[in-house]
DNA sequence: TTGTATGCGTTATCAC
DNA sequence: GTGATAACGCATACAA
């Protein structure tokens, strides 16, 4: 019996496998490569031999070779985003299964995709970059990067000039909000609502934009007014004052169509708690992405929702699709939206 | 005036850098390394060359030949998490600062840390490893790490025999919960309430059960009778469930301690909205984390806060003192908790 | 199907 | 302080 510590295990390289196994350097490197010709009990025997001598390919010599690094860049401004958070959970299981891990990146608060970061981020290689931040613009990503193509997520506006065309490539996830948003105000509308108010997210922001002239749009056209502006940066904090201020300075509203959902629970949470007022009742809230919290009991909020799963499958497409074909021009998936109903709008 | 599309940038290496500088290679690699000799006025020609050639040095050969990655690898069984995401945005953030990326890994939400992952995430030679999954022994973290060396998060409890000792080194970060709790069951105490329920977290979570034992050593410590034991798994929606089959079944409670933040919003939730009572007037609820819904209006929540930032710090320490001295013995960081008092006892 | 030779871009080792 | 040379661990082209 024994007592002395358990060594800690030295680094097999794959020529350790190959002495063992009484086969070449270059089998073992086939064996681990599922394309690569080799005889299958020769695999196999050269597989078992790698378990037991705790075997794995080297990712850094391999991507000195093949120029693939498994690596996706992931960019955000803030994680702990409900809405990012539970993009990147999904993401990341997404892509393990796919063979790629997830390198996670965060910009400034300020949203300022600055240029240290892209060069930082450049010298890990990653295959392919997603900027969650969507109001940096794909010239910037493109030229920082080598090999990667950079995936771009928008919300085209029929009528306006796509991005940056011609230019450097780069693939894009379309996000079309107009079905949810539509149906939200028709809701509205069917309730008798007129005098609407839009909770803003951060200014400058692409996803605040587009939401707003969309609302803008849709609102015109089923004649109404058009809505409130409210000042707001996707926050808790910030839509809870708005809101206050929206009753106590601007006179109120019938209805608020927030950014976001974390949004709408501020303004929720002000109407309630300190205006005093009752939702539905008196007043109306809509939120946009239908995160988790959306339908907890405090809140059980009727709110616009982007597909999850539908868009981590999309993105990853969009990578595999590009990995396989690297000068392929523009690639592009679309999603749309559509309204969750539930209890904070009647 | 040219319109076409700007070429992709070609990928510089240290040689074109060289060549351009009139220098060596080795000049480059050293401009870049601020440890290495070299005459100042030489290293900032060869960094302004660099620039323009948008050249930075390749991660992936610097990691096969320096068995140093600067990736810091972070597992976690749900990315959403409130509480994991802000530490993953945190930590992010802190390692950026230091030169590092995190690699994000997923384990199956069984919390079942399986050796497939394991052999996965090294491969990427992370230069450490942080498990936030909390019940996977170092041990076998460390089996299949080689040159990095764990990060174990543990719960001490006096009395307790430490883990795993001897054995491999991993380090460590204590919590040290007792502050917390027993000025969250003074406080209580303080205002009369003697029947108190556990609401559990996973029952298999070393968190969970550093948590009920602590909670119980010191109720018994102040007079006062074991918790009823609740089922849980930390999410809102069994703690919901759980609340009303309390109160339904099993007699009620005058107080609620809940394993974490999310949890107690739960059983805020069945208590106001489902059972019709007053929270704190008819029922009192104490949180663990303090994350940030934890002060937002609907929930106003008393809670047992670990400070987030002390905690990310730990961490980093942890790391960057590992990385200087790969041979250390087992390096030690150890943090405590304080009750932060809002409105749900009283 | 298999093995040999070569190269990926960098840092470490040694001279000078 | 500086430069030549040898690794680092693997995949690929090519020849067998």
């Amino acid at each position: 019996m024994s007592d002395a510590p358990e060594p800690r295990l030295v680094r097999a390289t794959a020529e350790m496998v190959a002495e063992r196994a009484n086969v070449s350097r270059v089998a073992v490197s086939r064996a681990f490569n599922p394309g690569a010709s080799l005889r299958a009990d020769k695999r196999e025997l050269i597989l078992k031999i790698a378990r037991e001598l705790n075997y794995f390919p080297d990712r850094a010599a391999r991507t000195l070779v093949s120029g693939r690094s498994h690596l996706i860049g992931v960019i955000v401004p803030d994680v702990c985003s409900y809405w990012e958070s539970q993009e990147i959970d999904r993401l990341t299981t997404a892509l393990q299964d796919e063979g790629f891990a997830t390198l996670l990146f965060k910009t400034r608060t300020d949203y300022s995709m600055d240029e240290q970061l892209l060069a930082y981020m450049r010298g890990y290689n990653p295959d392919s970059v997603i900027a969650f931040v969507e109001n940096v613009k794909p010239q910037t990503l493109t030229r920082f990067l080598d090999r990667a193509v950079p995936i771009y997520i928008d919300y085209p506006h029929p009528g306006e000039t796509p991005l940056a065309e011609p230019g450097p490539v780069f693939d894009r996830l379309n996000i079309l909000q107009r079905d949810g948003i539509e149906q939200a105000i028709a809701l509205l509308q069917g309730y008798g609502v007129k005098r609407i108010a839009y909770l803003s997210g951060k200014t400058k922001s692409r996803a605040n934009t587009a939401r707003e002239s969309m609302l803008c749009t849709i609102m015109a056209e089923r004649g109404l007014e058009p809505p409130i502006r409210m000042v707001g940066d996707f926050g808790y904090e910030e839509a809870f004052q708005s809101t206050i201020d929206l009753f106590k300075v601007f006179g109120g509203a019938e209805a608020i169509f927030a950014a976001n959902d974390v949004s709408a629970f501020g303004a929720l949470d002000a109407l309630r708690h300190e205006l005093g007022l009752r939702v539905p009742e008196d007043v109306s809230v809509v939120g946009f992405d239908d995160i988790a919290q959306a339908h907890w009991k405090s809140y059980n909020l009727t709110t616009v929702k982007f597909d999850l799963e539908a868009r981590v499958r999309a993105l990853v497409r969009l990578i595999l699709r590009r990995l396989n074909e690297p000068d392929a021009p523009s690639l592009e998936e679309t999603l749309t939206t559509r309204l969750v109903v539930r209890g904070t709008v009647g």
